[in-house]
RNA sequence: GUUCCCUUCGUCUAGAGGCCCAGGACAUCGCCCUUUCACGGCGAAGACACGGGUUCGACUCCCGUAGGGAACGCCA
């Protein structure tokens, strides 16, 4: 009961970071933190089919983009095992399996198992049309193990199944989030433990891992419950120490279907292409599942820490929101300061080529300017570009200002007061000198007056503040600018 | 088919028998701020899936029904 608490992710490498993973992820790190526990990494890479190399790396990636730094497990950086339990990817961890598998079949627990494919398939297909739940039955269940030596000398493949138990008994999980769940044990079939190419399967390695891992909590998806039971028979067969488990809701997209592919972006790593802020989406996260004691939504990972409690989990499933993300994204968006604002929009500004100043109280000025606007850090470049020395152009929604009779004029004006300034920028205080002084020269006001002027600048007839827009451009840039639009 | 899980505003959720003719947030719609656009402020509309119990009293407990999901794999 008073284990030290160790919990752990333990994804397999088969893409980027879901954002399903992402969240159980967080909820085992965000438990660790506030229980003071550690936070481990494990690579589930036992299916060679799927597992690859490179989504490892993609899988920690995402992990580290998101500050879900893990104490234990596979080493960001060098990959090499990090901590005294490992080796934490289980395909470096074939002996042990096979050990314990071995321990199973001397104990009478496991045995080996000949069937071929086309039998089972075949076997399926007949309990289904009896209406019988369609689980293996082996004929090799009983078999001397004498005699299975014999075949597998021969050189006949065999996978090693678990016995269930014919008794018909009750097994009873407490979960976490989910409270007294029962599982009657002919629930399931005899499963595999150990494939017929020598690698364990998941519900034998996992269970095993986490016990030699001493892992305490538990904290995975849902689709996993059922899996539970198979896993509690491992450990029971075994005598190791069961963690507890904790099985959070499944994430849905809008149609209420298990998010996927076809939802649009569901990893994470779209999410931060996107300009999404890790901060957020943490927070959105955990709060699809958890809700803060205080109703708090906008937080930071440290308030996260200090409140996550499992009593506050909800069992039910949660449909993902695109919207609220992206307020939440504005949100912690314009919390951030400026400097640490700027390297963040930095490379979306770069890869769109705009040219910006590198003074840096310029781009703080900029930042008080557009943030407010912003809602992800790829909306930066809408926003910086009309005032990026490249890349000027007098957009079609400008036509109507451009033509009225006295916009000419106005422009006209504009320009000359413009070149008549001292210095490299116009200050506010001169924007709005200038701008009267063409406003009683040209006899204009209102939309005709502030309309014609704020094409000129950015060539667009809506945006921030031209007071504000103005300060941030250099002189020369203006008089082109109102050149252009003149030409129009 | 069998077993298991889930079900409060459009969405995320609060609610652990009277505090709830149900609270917050996003979205929506108004108004205010504003010589544009945002930000911000104020306000409106909007939900306990259904049916039975238990109880003086049920969003909260029990049982059904319906709907959704998961599992029954040599995927995890």
């Amino acid at each position: 009961m008073s284990r030290p608490v160790r919990v752990r992710f333990a994804p397999s490498p088969t893409g980027y970071l879901h954002v399903g993973g992402a969240r159980t992820a967080l909820y085992n790190f965000l438990y660790a933190k506030n229980r003071g526990g550690k936070f481990i990494l494990r690579i589930e890479d036992t299916d060679l089919e799927r597992s690859t190399e490179e989504a490892m790396h993609m899988q920690i990636g995402d992990l580290k983009w998101l500050g879900l730094n893990w104490d234990e497990g596979v080493n960001p950086e060098t990959l090499e095992d990090m901590g005294d339990k490992g080796p934490y990817r289980q395909s470096q961890r074939l002996e042990i399996y096979k050990e314990y598998a071995e321990k199973l079949i001397a104990s009478g627990t496991a045995y080996y198992c000949f069937m071929t494919d086309e039998e089972i398939d075949k076997q399926r297909e007949e309990l289904k049309a009896a209406g019988k739940p369609p689980q293996v039955q082996s004929p090799y269940r009983d078999m001397d193990p004498a005699e299975s030596k014999k075949k597998l000398d021969s050189g006949e493949s065999a996978v090693v199944r678990f016995k269930v138990p014919k008794d018909k008994s009750e097994f009873v999980l407490k979960d976490l989030v989910r409270g007294e769940v029962k599982f009657p044990s002919d629930m399931v079939g005899d499963f595999v433990l150990i494939r017929s190419n020598g690698m364990p399967v998941y519900n034998f390695c996992c269970a095993i891992d986490d016990a030699l891992m001493e892992i305490s909590h538990v904290f995975r998806a849902e689709e996993h419950l059922s899996n539970t039971l198979r896993q509690m028979m491992v450990y029971e067969a075994l005598g190791l120490e069961v963690p507890e488990f904790g099985h959070l809701s499944i994430i849905l997209g809008a149609d209420k279907q298990k998010l996927s592919k076809r939802h649009g972006a569901t990893s994470c790593n779209q999410y931060r292409e996107l300009g999404y802020l890790p901060e957020a989406m943490n927070n959105f996260i955990a709060l699809m599942g958890w809700s803060h004691p205080e109703g708090k939504e906008v937080m930071t990972s440290e308030e996260m820490q200090k409140a996550f409690s499992t009593d506050r989990l909800n069992p039910a499933s949660a449909v993902f929101d695109e919207v609220k993300l992206k307020w939440m994204n504005a949100s912690h968006l314009r919390e951030l300061d400026h400097a640490e604002l700027w390297s963040r929009v930095k490379p979306f500004l770069d890869e769109a080529g705009l040219e910006l100043p590198e003074d840096p109280q310029w781009q703080d000025r900029a930042l008080s300017v557009f943030k407010t606007s912003m809602e992800t850090l790829a909306d930066a470049v809408e926003l910086f570009r009309p005032i990026s020395a490249k890349n000027y152009k007098v957009d079609d929604t400008a036509a109507d200002a451009l033509s009225w009779d006295s916009s000419k004029a106005v422009i006209e004006k504009w320009k000359s007061l413009v070149a008549a300034a001292a210095e490299d920028y116009l200050s506010e205080e001169q924007f709005v000198e200038a701008q009267n002084a063409v406003k009683t020269e040209c006899g204009v006001k209102g939309k005709h007056l502030f309309m014609p002027i704020r094409v000129a600048v950015i060539g667009k007839p809506q945006g921030a503040e031209l007071k504000h827009l103005v300060p941030l451009m250099k002189k020369d840039l203006l008089i082109e600018r109102a050149q252009l639009a003149l030409n129009q």
